[in-house]
DNA sequence: GACATACTTTGTTTACCATCAAAGTGTGCC
DNA sequence: GGCACACTTTGATGGTAAACAAAGTATGTC
């Protein structure tokens, strides 16, 4: 379990089940004294449990010991729809592979504080602020609305934190400038030319393999 | 047990058993078993047996072991006189912590490959040959003297290896050169002022708090 | 050669832990 | 409200592993 927990995306307790080839009594009752150890950490999401690894540490550690025990690593990650899973909208934000990219690069570039607790709120930094109202979002607008202003909302498909709340103006942003423009029969998203190259020059955000077109 | 060896001392298996409180038998047990498992090597020296750690790899797992897991460790270090423990002959070479001391420095220096297998042999590398000409050791006489060249011997009271062999002459030298004289009545070397000085200069060799004096 | 020491192997007991089925709890959806 | 789903808790069972004493083996010493 902590083996395919080690490439940092989060896991249901029935899925790390089916790895571990247990039932889903035996994984629940592992899982739970690993988070008694502090080896993992939960995220309640609904009816779903999402499991991942406390922090480097742990994952160090697993590094170590498969350099010793020669751990045959598991691989499993659960399969969407590519276009889906690419990039889309999660309620008014941006999800997928493209949202988590922009999610770690925001907080690779400081824009936010971790608030800490369970429930991962974010909150603006002075090097956040400037980078948004560059990007032309009006910060204080944003931060007068009734709801929360930011935080990790795990992604379904990658199983990693993207940016959920208030700065889903980002969003509304990104498709005022033809960064992405929305399909009309799903919730998948496509990624401009013109946007890609802009969040590459205007963010440092490199969106790798995401295929970027023109059509609209 | 492995917490304990990692201070990078040897240990006999009646000593590991006193510090993880189990009786002699279990100990050996446990220790069959990591040894099974490449976590720990035995280096077998007369009727003692001598439990080390595997290598580097270990090491480190235990370290990031105890980094999530708080481990409290172990400390047992084996007393003896601290005269004798300074430095002291082993045969005709020189052991105590002096004499693992100047082995640790002569492989960092890369004066010796290992030639692996069971035994640590040690042969010449050219800078090692350099070095010891340099230190004025004929090199060819040594070589061709009828015995093993230079292998890790390991020390009865620092536990590490200090350097056996027909490289047993660099005790001779350091005597002809009053860097260290013998004690008549024990195994016990004094190091010199002059000594400890000169190993500085020519080796590099720092001897830390082993003190130095000029008595004969 | 006899004895002491260091360590291992064998045999036995005990305890504990992993596992799963089944029942229970909580959440989302129609 | 009722059902489906995700997950946890409870309880019973079986397997196994850890422990030590006692006997065995190897080595050094007198």
């Amino acid at each position: 379990m902590l083996y395919c927990l080690l490439d940092n995306r989060a896991r249901t307790s029935t899925e790390l089940a089916v790895v571990a080839e247990v039932s889903p009594s035996t994984a629940s009752i592992h899982l739970n004294r690993l988070r008694a150890e502090r080896l993992v950490t939960v995220q309640v999401q609904g009816k779903h449990r999402y499991y991942s690894l406390e922090g480097a540490e742990v994952a160090g550690l697993l590094e170590s010991l498969s350099v010793v025990a020669g751990g045959s690593r598991v691989n499993f990650a659960p399969r969407a729809p590519s276009r889906l899973r690419s990039a889309r909208t999660c309620y008014d934000h941006m999800a997928g592979r493209a949202g988590v990219l922009l999610h770690d690069r925001l907080k690779g570039l400081e824009c936010f504080s971790v608030h800490g607790g369970e429930d991962d709120s974010y909150s603006l930094t002075a090097k956040g602020a400037e980078v948004f109202e560059t990007l032309g979002i009006n910060v204080e607008a944003v931060k007068a609305q009734r709801r929360r202003f930011a935080y990790g909302c795990l992604d379904w498909s990658e199983r990693r934190s993207h940016l959920g709340g208030a700065m889903a103006a980002l969003l509304n942003l990104a498709l005022k400038r033809k960064w992405v423009n929305q399909e009309l029969d799903s919730r998948a998203l496509n990624i401009t030319r013109q946007g890609r190259r802009e969040m590459l020059g205007r963010l440092g955000l490199d969106l790798g393999s995401i295929s970027a077109s023109d059509a609209n």
